[in-house]
This record gives structure tokens, sequence and C-alpha cells, in this order.
RNA sequence: GGGCGUGUAGCUCAGCGGGAGAGCACUGCAUUGACAUUGCAGGGGUCACAGGUUCAAUCCCUGUCACGCCCA
């Protein structure tokens, strides 16, 4: 016997140890022979990384996609693995240092990287033990690592390949260059966030005038948000067509604190509308200044430290060609080493006291911010690694294009193709320990060997020196001569940002590069299930990668689910610490009752802001469930596998059969469409409002009667039914189910397979009279419901039931539904009669006038009133369709089955008209 | 500035060229027999606004307003 109530705390580790001993998820496991392959890469989460809202939702769906294909006998691959997210790791890792006073530069990298592991083993992934919490079905036993051997190994390969085909360069040009943890990023880790600055405008005086604040005439002003970078300026820029600037332009303005000559060019990039319309150009430290540089052939001043402070001492660049007074010197080394922030203030200390600062104006602007680090990005000019991203774009974009790879909901594409159109070059070194390091060697003289191995680089160098007349042909052979060729080559330190081994995570993780047997069963795979702040950091670069290496794309569909967002639409993250722990809502409701929440609330291109008392609803939708399958316990329902659906005699039965396929193709469309609310939402009213509302009250006079061959047959078909519900709210609510599964095997039973293996229903029985026969039951019986609760009828009183003008139909139905009619109406004796009985309630139904006559119960002023409201209302609807009917062009213009719909509609209603007219003034003369 | 999306019941959201829906909340009634994590019944919306297309617009088109996100 079932428990009387479900407690998932204490269902759901069972279950998912039964699983696990059965090893239930395994590729390929419960598959028909020779089945098709059905493959999902699970987004690796970051191996920091703990579920969140994003995670939930996300594996919800790929779980619910991958329980329904090994339902339906495919051959399913759900492929775990995480990620080894190079900063953010790095940074949990140093932080953990820090709280011993232990700073990461104290220990060598190889010690450090000892550290890394050693927190993985012991904190790391604890996702994967969350993950299974939530019920995903992933074959954990193949979980992968992106730094693990195999993966690595793909990297090096990937890599290696790139660069000899000339994909992947070494290029020297400003960077994002994040100040906190001095390292490099690309463009997309990069978050533009809107401030409250100043506009600082300067004056910078002209050369050969005598720089006089009050006469504009002997300086140029110029506006900016940067004040420090001054230092670094080496030109002013107007625009050619600006009136006010022409005569300048050729001329030399002195800088201010600095001393260097700088000129004053004309280009297209300065806005007359903005500032003053004279901007300041600092090649090294501003994108759109480089370029303006490169137009002009302007040095770049570095005059930023890694750590954005300033630095002019020793900083040969920013020397060259300035005459040092004693004054100047005393300046700059009180500027020198100051943090950027500090600096900008007193710059423009000093810039107010030479009469230099015009004004100081708010502004608000957009800023640059490192999205791990969180501080403002620096432009820095360096050297790093880049990926012709371009290149591998195209056939990327021409997939999409040409719909080999398609996105659910299709508008993403526009922002995959604007993004890929547009693309920059992907720098792919990162200043960090914790990734792949780049397998790339310098020689003696800098030249690069990029190879899979050091002792292919060194074989390659080695091969390269010697046949090199010059001096460093006679290094490498002293070198060699005396056993020391490690000191030949020094190997690249930086690492490679984590979406390079991200982005081969469709073939990777399948044995790629060796011809394994899983690469070719399960790649392609099928589906991505992800979000679309992603598609770019991502899905783009799968898609390229992909392309590149396996000649295939990686999947067939994209499909972008919603983010869920906390409550006030921000998307959650762990940088801003406004995560919502899924598993707090696990332990209140249950694993299943959030899934079956996020499921229902996943509707495509909408994002899922979660209310809690949704969750609590759909938990007690799995109550409701469990509670059915009590109640049928309860009535000695059994499997019974004589029973064949065909020989069904009840109405009742062959009603919820007919509405069970209905259902079960409902479901099945909503999640191969990928619109899995309506799949849930399909299941949810079938189970509450069909199966529990109707079906089984039903059946309560069956199962309290004594016609013993109804009951066998109710008892074979509700647990036919309910096996069924089980197996089609597998994917959804799958501990439940899979319990509930176990528990009805039957006494002294075992199911065949556990309900994860079962076949996915396809019931195709259809019995329309069976439907109409109950659907007018359904209506009856609330008609009736409704007008005793309007008229304030007692729920004991039972009154007799006079049925007036019935047809063949009505009668048999009457009579073949007697006890159900009876019980769920609480009515008494059932008669037939030509007229109403004085004193009735009446219902129209169909062609016959349902009469309550309920003699003193009844109000009957409160009767006519209702029957006058009723009858109001159908008369508005009649004047309407009256008035389109006999609109010639609807009749001419609409589609013959529409007008002849309304049609009927309208005789419909007419008659109703009468019937009530006649009740109206039956109950009038009453009173 | 460009792009994408959203605006439907008090709240959270479905839907959609042909009679406005769900859950929660609310109101009334019901309770010894599956279920109060319940049942029955009910109230509640000019489908943001303005034009246009159409026989017909909440739905399609244009514009306006508001909000959100992405990119510059």
């Amino acid at each position: 016997m079932l428990e009387k109530t479900y407690d998932a705390k204490t269902v759901e580790p069972k279950i998912a140890k039964i699983w696990e001993d059965a090893d239930a998820f395994r590729a390929g496991a419960g598959a028909e022979e020779g089945a098709e392959a059905f493959t999902i890469v699970i987004p690796p989460p970051n191996v920091t990384g703990s579920l969140h809202m994003g995670h939930a939702l996300n594996n919800t769906l790929q779980d619910i996609l991958v329980r329904f294909e090994r339902m339906r006998g495919k051959n399913v691959l759900w492929q775990p693995g995480m990620d080894h997210a190079g900063i953010a790791t790095q940074m949990v890792v140093e932080r953990q240092l820090m709280e011993k006073q232990i700073h990461r530069r104290d220990l060598t990298r190889e010690q450090f990287i000892e550290k890394v592991w050693e927190w993985k083993a012991e904190s790391g992934g604890a996702i994967f033990n969350q993950l299974k919490r939530l019920g995903a079905s992933a074959d954990w036993s193949r979980e992968r690592f992106t730094m693990d051997e195999g993966l690595s190994k793909a990297v090096l390969e990937v890599f290696v390949t790139l660069y000899k085909e000339g994909l992947i360069y070494k290029d020297k040009r400003l960077v994002n260059w994040d100040p906190k943890l001095l390292t490099a990023i690309s463009d997309l880790e990069v978050e533009q966030q809107e401030v409250n600055g100043n506009l600082w405008h300067l004056r910078y005086p002209i050369e050969g005038a005598v720089f006089d604040p009050e006469n504009p005439k002997t300086f140029i002003t110029v506006a900016t948000t940067r004040p420090e970078t001054m230092l670094g300026d080496t030109a002013v820029a107007v625009h050619p067509d600006d009136e006010r600037f022409r005569h300048l332009v050729g001329k030399n303005i002195v800088l201010p604190i600095v001393g260097r000559k700088i000129p004053v060019v004309a280009d297209e990039y300065s806005d007359p509308e903005k500032g003053s319309g004279a901007v300041k150009i600092t090649p090294a430290h501003d994108f759109n200044d480089f370029e303006v540089g490169k137009r002009h052939k302007l040095p770049a001043i570095n005059i930023l430290t890694i750590e954005a402070a300033i630095n002019l001492r020793d900083n040969e660049d920013f020397l060259a060609g300035l005459e040092v007074t004693p004054e100047r010197q005393a300046v700059w080394d009180e500027l020198d080493g100051l943090d950027r922030f500090v600096a900008r203030k007193k710059i423009v200390e000093l810039m107010e006291a030479g009469g230099f600062l015009e004004k100081v104006e708010p502004h608000r602007h957009a800023v640059p911010h490192g999205d791990r680090g969180g501080v403002p990005i620096e432009p820095f000019l360096t050297e790093q690694w880049y990926a012709n991203a371009a290149e591998l774009a195209k056939p990327a974009i021409a997939s999409v294009r040409e719909g080999r790879t398609n996105f659910v909901p299709k508008n993403w594409e526009k922002t995959y193709f604007d993004w890929m159109e547009n693309i920059q070059p992907w720098c792919i070194s990162r200043q960090l320990w914790w990734g792949h390091q780049i397998p790339a060697w310098y020689g003696p003289d800098g030249r690069v060997f990029v190879e899979k191995t050091e002792e292919e680089a060194l074989g390659a160098a080695i091969e390269y020196y010697l046949a090199l007349e010059g001096p460093w042909k006679a290094w490498v052979e002293d070198k060699l001569e005396n056993f020391k060729p490690g000191e030949i080559l020094t190997r690249d330190e930086d690492v490679l940002d984590t979406w390079f081994s991200s982005a081969l995570w469709p073939f990777s993780t399948l044995g790629w590069p060796d011809e394994t047997p899983e690469l070719k069963t399960y790649y392609q795979t099928d589906v991505l299930v992800t979000g679309f702040d992603i598609i770019f950091f991502w899905v783009a670069r799968m898609m390229m990668m992909g392309l590149h290496f396996m000649d295939e794309e990686p999947f067939h569909t994209v499909y972008v689910h919603a983010l869920v967002r906390d409550k006030n639409g921000q998307k959650m993250s762990k940088s801003k610490g406004n995560v919502i722990d899924p598993l707090d809502l696990i332990d209140e409701y249950g694993a299943d009752a959030l899934r079956f929440t996020l499921t229902v609330m996943a509707a495509q291109g909408r994002d899922v802001k979660l209310d809690p008392a949704r969750i609590a609803g759909y938990r007690n939708f799995g109550t409701k469930l469990w509670n059915a399958t009590r109640f049928a316990e309860m009535n000695e329902v059994a499997r019974n596998d004589d029973f064949w659906l065909n020989d069904a005699k009840l109405a009742v039965n062959r009603w919820i059969l007919t509405e069970l396929t209905r259902s079960a193709r409902e479901i099945t469309d909503g999640i191969t469409s990928y619109r899995f609310n309506e799949a849930a939402g399909a299941a949810y009213r079938f189970v509450w409002n069909l199966f529990c509302d109707w079906y089984l009250e039903l059946l309560k006079p069956v199962f309290m009667g004594t016609d013993e061959a109804a009951k066998a047959e109710s008892r074979a078909c509700v647990a036919f039914v309910l096996d069924e519900i089980y197996k089609l709210l597998h994917p959804m609510m799958p501990f439940m189910t899979e319990e509930l599964w176990a528990q009805t095997a039957g006494e002294g039973k075992e199911r065949a397979s556990l309900l994860c293996h079962a076949a996915w229903p396809s019931p195709d029985f259809e019995d329309a009279d069976a439907a109409a026969d109950i659907n007018w039951l359904v209506d009856l019986v609330s008609g009736i419901r409704s007008v005793r609760s309007e008229m304030n009828v007692p729920p004991a009183a039972i009154a007799p039931l006079v049925v007036v003008g019935a047809n063949d139909v009505t009668r048999q139905r009457l009579a073949r539904e007697d006890s159900a009619i009876k019980r769920l109406a609480r009515v008494g004796d059932i008669s037939l009669a030509e007229t109403a009985p004085k004193g009735s309630a009446q219902i129209v139904l169909n062609e016959a006038t349902i009469c309550l006559p309920l003699g003193s119960l009844i109000d009957l002023a409160a009767e006519a009133a209702r029957l006058q409201k009723e009858l109001a209302k159908l008369t508005e609807e009649i004047a309407r369709l009256h008035k389109k009917l006999s609109n010639d062009r609807f009749v001419a213009s609409a589609p013959a089955e529409i007008v002849e719909a309304e049609r009927e509609k309208l005789a419909e209603y007419r008659d109703a008209q009468d019937k009530l007219s006649v009740a109206l003034t039956r109950v009038r003369d009453a009173g």
C-alpha cells in the first residue's frame, strides 16, 4: 500500500540509487538493437560552479529530451563534463591561498597548478551531485573535464593544426587588459557599464604662443573622460571640416606637464558636436585613438604598468625626445607609480594649478569592465595569440544560412549572423597559469616553433638552426655538444582562453582526435540546449571548430531557452552574487516539482521569472497523482495483461482511452517541437482535470456497484491509463513516476524494466461516440452543479431530476449514466416528462431541458433572474452572429466551413433561446 | 545610436485572424471513505495606445509610449 503522502526527501535518493545500481543511463542503455543514436552534450558547468536556476532549467530540458528519446528506444548518450574555467578557478584558488597569506607568485607555476588540482579533487565538481539531485540522467561514467588528458590532446591537435594552416597567429595590437587579473581577455569578456564620470576640458597650449588662460588664441581645448592618459598623448585631432580649428591643423601643441610637442591632425574620428570639438589622441590607451594613430603614423606611448599604475621612470617611450627639466622631473616622480585613479585626481590638480583646466562637466558614459575581475579594463598594447575567427566563421555562417543547423526559436539566428558577420580576431592567449599552456616554444632569436610536444618542437628547432647560416647555428651546436638541448627553447608562458577547449566539446569528449567508435556513433550530436548568453562564447565557436575539424556541424538544432532571472529581472551570475539556490527549492518541494515548474514555464522566447507559489502548485500536482494511485489501489486496481483496450465496454473507459490518445499526442508533439510548456500543460490537464476530476469520480459508482464485469474492466483500464500517465510524465517528473511504477507492479510481480527504460506511449484508441457521451455527461453534471450553487441549494439536498423533450440519444445516456448522474449531481429519481414541473430550476442542454423541481428550496424570483441573465447573454450572441451572417461580404469571403460553423452555432443558440424562454415563462407562471 | 523581445485577470504567465484562458490570490459553499498539498461553484480583463490591412484584428502591418536584454 502506498504511503499516505509522497515524501520526496526519502524517495528521491532511493530512486537515484536504483538508477545508479542499474547503470540506467549508460550510453545506449535500454536501447533497441541497432537503434538510431540520440546525443546531447551538456554545456559543461564550471568546475567551480554550483547549481543555479539557469543550470536547473537547462538540465531539466536536456533531461526531458534525453529521457523521452531513451523511452522511444533510441541509443541515447547524454555526455556530461565540466569546464576548467581558467580565470574563475584560478581566482578561487588564489583567494584560498591568500587566506593562508600565500600569494600566487610565491609559488612556482608547477606548485600552483598542483594546488589547483588538489582544490579540484577536494571541492571541485560539487555541481554533479547537484545535477543528480535534479534527476539528470547523463552517462556519469563518461564524465570528462576540459583539462583531462584526452581533451588536452585534442586542444594541442587543434592549436597546432590551425597554426600550421595560418589560422592562428601572433599579433601586436591593443587588447582588453584586466589590470586586476593581469591578463588579456577577449572582447566578449568585456562588459560595458554605465557610470557617472566627468568630462574634463583641458587646455593644450599652442606652440609658439605664450599661454594665457584668458586668451583662447593661445591654446586648444580638448575634452576627455580620462585625463590621466594625457601623459601618453601624441596628437590632438580635429574634424577636417571644422572651421574653428582649420588654421591649427599641422601646427603643434605643447603638452602640459610633459612638455612633448605633438601635432594637431585632421581626422574624421573627431566629432565637432562632442565636447570641445577637439579630442586628445592616446594611441596606446584607447582603441579609437589607436586607429587614428595608425592613420597619422603617430607613436604609441604606453604610460601604464600592467597593473594600471603610472609608469614614467625609465620609460624609454615616454622619455624619448623630451627635455628633462628639474621641475618636470619632480612632477613625474610624484606621478610615477600612482594608481590610475589616484593619478587622475593628481593630474587634474596639476592642470588646474597651471591654468590648463577649463571646466569639468558631469558625464554619464559606458566604461568597459572585465566580467571576472570587475574592474575597468585598459586597452593595452601587447603581443597575443589570435585565431582568425572571420575565416572560421564562414562555414559556420553558411551552415545556419542553409539550414543544416537550426536555431529554436528561429529569431536567434539573426543574433548569430550579426555577430558572426562582424566577428573580430579572437584573442585566445591568457596570462594565467591554470589552463592549456600554449604549445609554442621560442628559439634564441625569438623564432617560434609550434608543435604538439617539446620534443617535436626541439626537433624542428634544431633542424631549422642547423640549416641556418648565422650566429645561432654555432650556439645551438654548442648546446647540443654540451648536452643541454633543454636550454635551446623556452616555452610560451601563456595559456589558452577557456572557451578554446569548450569549442571542441562535442567531439573532444567522444575521443577525438582518435577515431573512436563513440565518435562514429554519437557525432553529429542532435540538439544543443543552452541559454542565449553563451551563443557567442560557445555555440558560435563550437560551430567553427566542429565544421573545421569534423566537416560536419556539431549539432543540427540549437534550442535556446530563456534565462531565469532574479526578481529584478537581472541576469543571475556568480560575480553579481544574486544566485538563487535551486537546492533549497528541491529540499522544500522536491526535484519533480521544481522540474515541472521550470518546464511548464519554459515557453519559447520568454524569460522565466520564478514565483515560488507556482512550485508549490506543481508539487500539489504530484500529490494529486500520488493520491489518484492510492485511490486506485484501494479499489483493487491492478494491471491485467488480458485486458484488451478494444474490448472495453463502458463509455467512461472508452472515453478516457480516447482522451489519453489525444493527450499523449499533445505531449509527444510538445517535446519533439521543443514546446516543453505545452507538453507539461497537456499532461497536467489530462491528469488533473480529466483523469482525477472526472474519470475517477465517474468510476466511483462502478467500484461501489455490483456489476463485476464492469468493475474488472474498469480496474484494468485504470491500471493501464495510470501506467501510461507514469510514462508520459516520467521525463518531467522522473522520481515520483519511477517510484509509482515500482509500487504498482502488482502483488508479487515485478516490472519488466525500470520506467526510464519503458516504451514511450503511442496509444491510438479513438471512440468519438464514447467521447461525446461522456462530454454530454460532464456538461449535464456541471450544469446541475452550477444551478444548485447559484440557487444556494444545500449540497445535502437531493432533488429529483425531470428531463423534458429528451430524444433517444439522451434517453439512452440518462439510463446508461444513471448512477453517475445521481452521485455526481446529487439528484434522486430521474424521470422523463412532457413539460417542466412547476417551481423548477431549468437547464437547457442540447434538445432537452433539465428540470430540478426543488420545491420550497427554490427562490423563483432568483431563478427567473438567473434565466433572464442567461437569456440576455444568448440574445447578445445571437445578434452578433445574425449580423455577421447577414453581411454578404462575410458569406462571400470567409471560408465555407467557417460560415457553416457560424450558421450551426446560430441555429443552436436560437434553439436554446426558445427553450430558455419557455423555461422562464414556466417559472413566472409558477410565481 | 543599432538589434531583439515584452506589454493579456490583483500577481506569475499561456494563447491567437473567426465565441478572452491557466495557476496562484480572492469570494461563497462543502469535510468520516484517494487527496485541505482537497472538492464544487463564483467574481474579475476597453488583450498598452493610435492608425492601417481584412468580410472579420487581442492576434497581421505602421507608428507612439513603457519596460527588459544584447551590441556599438
